[in-house]
DNA sequence: TTAAAAGCTCAACCTAACTTTAGCTCAAGG
DNA sequence: CCTTGAGCTAAAGTTAGGTTGAGCTTTTAA
């Protein structure tokens, strides 16, 4: 019996929603990587889990493989990834939307499509009236 | 000398930073159409760069180019767009872009790289309260 | 032990959103 | 008039992010 800590690919992919072959492409990219068995089948470790699906939702917020990549790199090697690994990142994933948003809303200037209201959002002197006052997302940044 | 509401395709590229082959492909897709002067030229109206400003946003949000082409259906078919026009459809683009956000938080859930704060915004309770309190952007809809 | 399910590689294919190329025509300035 | 830049069409090429298929091996469960 294997290592506790070690999944075949289509144990990550029942995990993730991932498809195998899109993991596999992953793998190529150099966003996971895996160990081979005796028989040459991959083995991920179960932190891989948390990492696709980290890759999944990067990807609904329009970033690219590539740049996810980089996102990872800032990760340990050797070592599974802790909490406080994984809220760096996300530090770093946050300022990248807030800067794409930013660019997007620059576009609609004068396209009217969007409320210049919104623009309140990147006013610095507002800020400071809004810290712990309720929900925020995307508006929420140092 | 032609209508001055007429604009050539190079005019439109300029005034809207979109390639002109860009611009040929849109007309294709339906999404933007011109009249042809004598000579066979593209002549569009200057409606039509807002009209490219807003494909140009709404991409940056990512929505495809066939989603784009719908939410134009709205627009009046035979007259220039009003204020009121563009309002509705940027209504209809809010939506569809909390829908967006709402999916992928749902991917999140477990994953650890956003905060479950970020759900406060889908708590309707939340809403009453956070009324006419600051700044907000996709999290402010109806 | 054996059949089916799962895995493997490599190459080809797919869609969206464009760009590039080839071979011409049209329009504007000197 | 003539040149040069802008425009035209149609078809092929490009990139990202995968999927599919062929042909073969390994694992697993009865």
């Amino acid at each position: 019996m294997p290592t506790l800590t070690e999944i075949s690919i289509g144990a990550l992919s029942r995990r993730t929603g991932v498809a195998v072959s899109a993991l596999r492409y992953y793998e190529t990219l150099g966003l996971i990587s895996s160990n081979r068995n005796r028989g040459g089948q991959r083995r991920f470790l179960r932190s891989d889990i948390r990492r696709v699906s980290f890759i999944k939702a990067a990807q609904t917020f329009g970033f690219t493989l590539p740049r996810i990549k980089e996102l990872f790199s800032i990760l340990p090697a050797q070592r599974t990834p802790t909490a406080e690994d994984w809220r760096k990142i996300s530090e770093i994933f946050k300022n990248d939307q807030l800067m794409r948003l930013c660019d997007a809303l620059d576009g609609c200037i004068g396209c009217g499509f969007l409320s210049l209201r919104a623009c309140q959002i990147f006013n610095p002197d507002d800020i400071a009236a809004r810290r712990g006052t309720g929900a925020r997302f995307i508006a929420e940044t140092p």
